[in-house]
DNA sequence: CGAAACCTTGACAATGTTCAATCACTGTGG
DNA sequence: CCACAGTGATTGAACATTGTCAAGGTTTCG
């Protein structure tokens, strides 16, 4: 891996050029196949992990053994940086694991704790990119309260489409499988699957396995939208 | 005020001195009583505030009208920090009111994120803050999708108790009152009161107004964190 | 004193979960 | 190549939880 690839990375833009050597040196890069653990309760810890490409899931396991997504993160997503600066060990712990092929770039915590307490620049990106996914999260307390199922999948459904309101019969994929969607979107996989088919109804939207068509994207804003404090394009 | 005053803040503890004078200088030390409104939709923008005594909640209000608290915060809490680097506008806004007697102290966020900017030390602390409120909003996210609402409301008691599992008969007092925690804890306030009387029965507590009396901690503790992939204490 | 806010309760509706059954599809090993 | 297991997905029925609406009690405060 070359410096430039670390420097086109928002996250380390605008970082100095010792801070992106030693990344470059120390850096993993790893590939792997769909379905892989890639890291444990124990390494998540220790590893900084940024996505170059494919899927990737964050677990953790409640105490009766279920299955609760963290997070999905896909091409220049990163996790593990609430392991910085985590000395008295309260950040929560998950597993990750690839849901498609993946290739992926690791970091050692120490490492990029020190590499932010030594360059302003680094620590600013960080900053700014964790205010960033703080409102990501904000949004999502929003949705879970205030919307229901059918409406949750829509607005998940709006938000993979360009912000463009006026589109007219617009097809797209799910990304992952529908019952990870299903419980990344804090429902069970059955209530997905019948929140979806409501949801098709009240919107006109076609439904065919993982391929779904919009035919009238103002339909399907009006109906996700109607109770949030935001509307579409809501992107943040 | 004094910078003193400043330092002995662990966000602003470490930052220059230049900065702490900057703070000093152009800080706003204001005083209101409960129900004021302090920041409407259009000042929040541009105000970080610093909670010094009292408390406050964060209110949107969704398109049909309905409040939706996004936060309270009391001594040593903060707000408007996503207003930094906020330069498309894409941070949620939201409405400050007191809810109780209040004593807060506000900044300018173009100050503050030219401070953030030029000082190292401060930008640091910024993003520690900012991961550990991320952690929280995390764990809320949590709590949300497995707990139900009797367990949400034994897990907000728990956090009120000392991190001491083998205390017996403690007596403490909800610290706003009971339609703000219902919306705070993401359920409507007839739902909290029969929640509320189903957590006594299933954790012989002891309800009297907003006295709340806990005969033995580890009966509360085992009903709320049995879900949960953590617990007690897990506060962070 | 009267209005407003806080809180509770009952009846009922809406929403989501659980459990069991079923089906389609995929990949594996014989 | 086929049988088979495993995964993903859907559906029905019973159930649990939460929300909504209406009413009423209590307290607070001007």
């Amino acid at each position: 891996m070359t410096p430039d690839f670390f420097q086109s990375i928002p996250l380390f833009s605008h970082a100095s050029s010792r801070t992106l050597q030693q990344v470059e040196h120390l850096a993993k890069r790893s590939f792997y196949k769909k379905g892989n653990v890639i890291l444990d309760q124990l390494q998540c810890r220790h590893t900084f992990l940024y996505v170059a490409k494919g899927w990737l899931k964050l677990f953790k396991e409640s105490a009766d053994g279920e299955e609760i997504i963290e997070d999905i993160l896909t091409q220049g997503h990163y996790c593990g940086e609430s392991f910085i600066f985590d000395n008295n060990k309260t950040a929560a712990i998950y597993t990750v694991q690839s849901i498609s092929d993946l290739e992926i770039m690791t970091l050692p915590i120490t490492l990029l704790e020190q590499l932010i307490v030594e360059d302003h620049a680094l620590s600013l990106n960080f900053l700014k990119a964790t205010l960033h996914k703080k409102q990501q999260l904000n949004m999502h307390i929003e949705h879970l309260t205030i919307q229901n199922a059918a409406q949750r999948i829509g607005c998940f459904i709006l938000r993979l489409c360009d912000d463009t309101i006026d589109q007219k019969n617009i097809t797209l994929r799910l990304p992952y499988d529908k019952i990870l969607l299903a419980l990344r979107l804090g429902m069970q996989p059955e209530t997905f699957s019948r929140a979806l088919i409501r949801l098709s109804k009240e919107c006109a939207l076609k439904i065919e396995d993982e391929y779904i068509t919009i035919p009238e994207l103002k339909i399907l804003m009006h109906y996700v939208c109607q109770h949030c404090s935001r509307t579409f394009p809501c992107t943040i």
